[in-house]
DNA sequence: ACCGCCGGGTGCC
DNA sequence: ACCGCCGGGTGCC
């Protein structure tokens, strides 16, 4: 199921949102006022009778400091708000007490002065400010005017009508919670249908046969990019074009984008759909003119028609620019610069493109999380057809061009966020802000959902007309989200941030009739969305092979249960003092530690070494001392595997620092917590004092493994649970010897003691793990993809190594020889084989060990799931709500 | 007339 | 602005 998590923040206003940021949405409507635009005559800006209005502060007016711009929808000055209104409301904008928001009921028309009615929104705490700010100039609002949309807009009842339908305090019928996740739930809805259905075949260049759905995705895509209709909620009305949201109207027709959201599942395939685009709509229609090769084939593999195959290896026919040398690092050495040479040496060219300028913008500009940027270029790779040779340049390193016509020339330039933000940081000296794309792609598209981050300001200034995002999880927390996603867009006219708030955001999150509504008109004209279990003319887009999860009981030996016990009741003794004390929180990291040795003695003995952990009591020591004990502290909780999140941000940690009371949080988080609470910060979880010198941060390098080290001077012994999966790999073997199989473990360290008997049996095994560098990876991964004898059978996969785009697909068995606390770890892990591309069946077998904190394991594993399938109308938890449930966690996996 | 009244000039902030 | 406001001109009926 995909990720759309509805908070309930999304329609109701929720009160306590932890202050430091304007959060809009718990804003509530104070009231109205009349008031009085002047000086129109000044001002080239025009409005339409009820049409909306912005309100600005202008305090370097040399006239007035307390001048207030009043614009229409377009952000033309229309005029000003009178003197003495304006000398009311500048200290209230100014100190950010109320939001104030105009619409211009009648008189639009006028010369010189028209009416504004104002509304107020702000915090229930700040009503007595604004009232007492008003009433000191001799202002007092009115209650909210009763209408179907008051204060969201469209229809106002005018003065003249007379007063006498207004009455009623409240703005908007609020629906009760199943109604709002019945009516979100239709948002993504259908959105197949219709128009959505045609199909369209890929231009010759694309080596892969397209699925059913991948053509749907195609011809709407195309359709897309070629369409001439306006944008959504605009109207042509004779000779003007008409917003029926703000009642803006201009006389120029409004662009629309020409493109939009592919919201597929993960797994449906957006790249190569992405791919299919740009190679088969360039202009008119027409196909991307790439160089075809007529002559004899050049290379030893052919590749023909494969039905998103894996396994096409290296047959390939883009050529990918490797000055930046990060590609090479990426690519097996032989790929790239070798063909590159062939084919400049013997290639006939059929058509050769075109690079004269005046063909307007030709390249495509792709941007990713650097995670997926080494499957944007196998995937170029699988599926541009060996005849034909695309230009991809890979913006990424140090050594990359600064020249912009370098850029412009390409078919594909591929880059990634980071890069993008900090060339557009780097102001004036950003050669991607300096070409007109044919085409935007961001993959990814939700990373840039945080409005005020550089990355996302930095997409929002590319040129470009064809602008697309890909995103599995559109929405992730709230409807907010989805703004940075409209804006980059450029949808008229919510690219500004009142506009969409006013319109859809607030509407939707207050309940307003109609809010859903719009909200969903818009995502359905722009979005494109399939889950894996949407229906292609009654077939189901992916048809998967069956997934099994069988769990596996394993039990301890003798010795094996001894230490387990042993090292348990003295855990659990140390946690239930901690109970008693009322320090659980304190001894956090202590805690996980005990929990950590547990799981480990469920694997192997020798996972487990410093069993004596001292720093139970920290009393007298020195400040270098401390120091380590903190970073040891917070290795382990990183290395726990408990997918941590920052109690400040709820997300997980980005640049994670620990306290001195021994807490880890994000650094920016904790540093702003310490900034708006100063002098005397508290630790949001303990209390304790907190103090930006005392963070530590965490010494570098990925993977921290709390049991590292130490295994070559053991002489190697089984365990259970390795004996249980020997027998299981072996049984394997004999039925079915070509079978592969993903050998996953939290504990890189254990997927080393595995390796040993794994040699032992005779078994030919690969092995992916976070510490390995890039390159490494693509070797472990294409060879144990490869299907030709003698390849290896078995992989071992530490759990979270790769990105989302590992694909793993030539095993058809999994053994996950520990459970995670997050049971989304463990989906994504098995996804990676079960997914486009798998024949066969897949079995997943769990080894647990009976009677342990592996099963207690299982059992919250189980509420978590629940929990994130009724999670859509739940209120996203707050800091003190996750405290809570860790520790009834902790109490329920260890026997308290 | 230290007023009223008239009518022209004028006009956001 | 077909207003308000300003300030100069003017002054019984």
């Amino acid at each position: 199921m995909p990720i759309i998590r509805l908070g309930l923040e999304d329609f109701l206003p929720v009160g306590d949102t932890s202050g430091t940021e304007e959060d809009t949405d718990s804003a509530i409507l104070y009231g109205t006022l009349r008031g009085s635009v002047v000086g129109l005559r000044y001002y080239t800006g025009i409005v339409n009778n009820n049409e909306m209005v912005a309100l600005q502060r202008e305090p370097n007016n040399p006239y007035d400091k307390n001048a207030v711009k009043v614009n229409n929808v377009n952000g033309d000055q229309v005029g000003h708000i009178k003197k003495e209104l304006a000398a009311a409301l500048a200290g209230i904008m100014d100190n950010k007490l109320a939001l104030v928001e105009g619409v211009v009921p009648y008189g639009a028309k006028n010369a010189f002065t028209m009416p504004v009615q104002m509304s107020f929104w702000g915090r229930e705490e700040n009503k007595e400010a604004v009232l007492d700010q008003l009433k000191r100039h001799g202002f007092k609002l009115a209650p909210p005017l009763k209408g179907p949309e008051c204060g969201f807009g469209s229809k106002w009842i005018s003065g003249r009508a007379g007063p006498s339908y207004s009455a009623p305090v409240h703005a908007a019928v609020q629906l009760t919670t199943e109604q709002l996740k019945s009516e979100f739930d239709k948002l993504f809805e259908d959105l197949k249908e219709d128009d959505k259905t045609c199909e369209m075949e890929a231009a010759e260049a694309v080596g892969t046969l397209l699925l059913p759905h991948q053509k749907q995705a195609l011809a709407w895509m195309v359709s897309r990019e070629n369409s001439n209709d306006l944008p959504p909620f605009w109207e042509e009305r004779s000779d003007f074009y008409y917003n029926i949201l703000t009642n803006f109207a201009e006389k120029q027709r409004p662009k629309n984008v020409l493109g939009g959201i592919l919201a597929d599942d993960m797994g449906l395939g957006k790249t190569l759909t992405a791919i299919a685009l740009i190679l088969t709509n360039y202009q008119d229609g027409k196909p991307l003119p790439v160089e075809k090769i007529t002559s004899e084939k050049f290379y030893e593999e052919s590749g023909t028609n494969s039905m998103n195959s894996v396994g096409r290896g290296l047959s390939t026919s883009c050529v990918i620019q490797e000055d930046t040398g990060f590609a090479s690092a990426l690519l097996p050495s032989s790929t790239c610069l070798k063909r590159q040479k062939k084919r400049k040496g013997t290639a006939s060219v059929q058509s050769v493109k075109k690079k004269h300028s005046d063909d307007g913008p030709r390249a495509t500009l792709i941007v990713c999380p650097l995670s997926v940027l080494s499957n944007w270029i196998d995937q170029f790779e699988q599926h541009i057809h060996q005849d034909f040779h695309v230009n991809i340049y890979v913006y990424y390193g140090s050594d990359r061009s600064k020249d912009p016509s370098i850029l412009s020339e390409q078919d594909v330039v591929l880059t990634t966020y980071n890069i993008l933000a900090t060339d557009y940081g780097a102001r004036g000296d950003s050669p991607l802000h300096k070409v007109t794309w044919l085409r935007i792609v961001l993959d990814e598209g939700h990373t840039i959902r945080n409005p005020n981050a550089q990355q996302t300001k930095a997409a929002l200034n590319l040129e470009g007309d064809r602008r697309w995002v890909l995103t599995g999880t559109p929405i992730q927390n709230s409807v907010k989200d989805l703004w940075s996603l409209i804006s980059f867009l450029k949808l008229k006219p919510f690219t500004d941030r009142e506009w969409w708030h006013r319109t859809i955001q607030r509407p939707v999150t207050m309940g307003a009739p109609g809010g859903l509504g719009r909200l969903q008109s818009l995502i359905r004209s722009i979005t494109l969305r399939r889950t894996k279990t949407s229906k292609v003319k009654g077939k189901p887009v992916l048809e998967l092979p069956e997934r099994k999860v069988l769990i596996q009981y394993v039990t301890l030996t003798e010795e094996e249960r001894q230490i387990y016990q042993s090292v348990k009741e003295e855990g659990k003794a140390a946690i239930s003092r901690f109970f008693s004390e009322g320090t659980v929180l304190a001894h956090y990291a202590d805690i996980l530690g005990v929990l950590l040795r547990l799981r480990q003695l469920c694997c192997h003995p020798h996972l487990c070494i410093n069993t004596s952990s001292s720093s139970f009591s920290a009393d007298n020591i020195t400040p270098e001392e401390l120091r380590e004990t903190l970073v040891t502290k917070m290795k382990l909780v990183l290395s726990s595997g408990s997918d941590e999140e920052c109690a400040v941000c709820l997300e997980s940690l980005t640049f994670p620092v620990i306290t001195r009371c021994a807490h880890v949080f994000c650094k920016p988080c904790i540093s702003e917590v310490i900034r708006s609470e100063q002098p005397n910060a508290k630790c949001p979880l303990c209390r304790n004092e907190l103090r930006a010198e005392h963070l530590v941060e965490c010494p570098l390098e990925g993977e921290v493994d709390s049991s590292n080290g130490k295994k070559s001077d053991q002489e190697w012994i089984s365990s259970a649970k390795i004996n249980a999966l020997m027998h299981a790999l072996i049984e394997l073997r004999r039925d079915n010897p070509t079978a592969k199989c993903l050998v996953v473990s939290q504990f890189t360290t254990f997927l080393s003691l595995i390796e040993n008997p794994l040699k032992e049996s005779g078994f030919v095994f690969t092995r992916l793990d976070g510490s390995m560098a890039q390159k490494k990876r693509v070797e472990a991964i294409q060879c144990f993809q490869s299907s030709q004898a003698g390849s290896p059978t078995v992989m071992l996969l530490s759990l979270k190594a790769g990105g989302v785009g590992l694909n793993l697909t030539a095993a058809s068995r999994v053994f996950l020889m520990d459970p995670a606390w997050n049971p989304a770890a463990e989906d994504q892990c098995f996804d990676r084989c079960h997914r486009l591309g798998q024949k066969h069946n897949v079995v997943i077998t769990k080894f647990i060990v009976k009677d342990s904190v592996e099963e207690n394991m299982l059992k919250i594993q189980k509420k978590k799931r629940e929990l994130a399938a009724g999670a859509f109308a739940t209120k996203k938890p707050s800091a003190s709500e996750v405290k809570q449930t860790k520790i009834n966690e902790i109490k329920a996996l260890i026997d308290l």
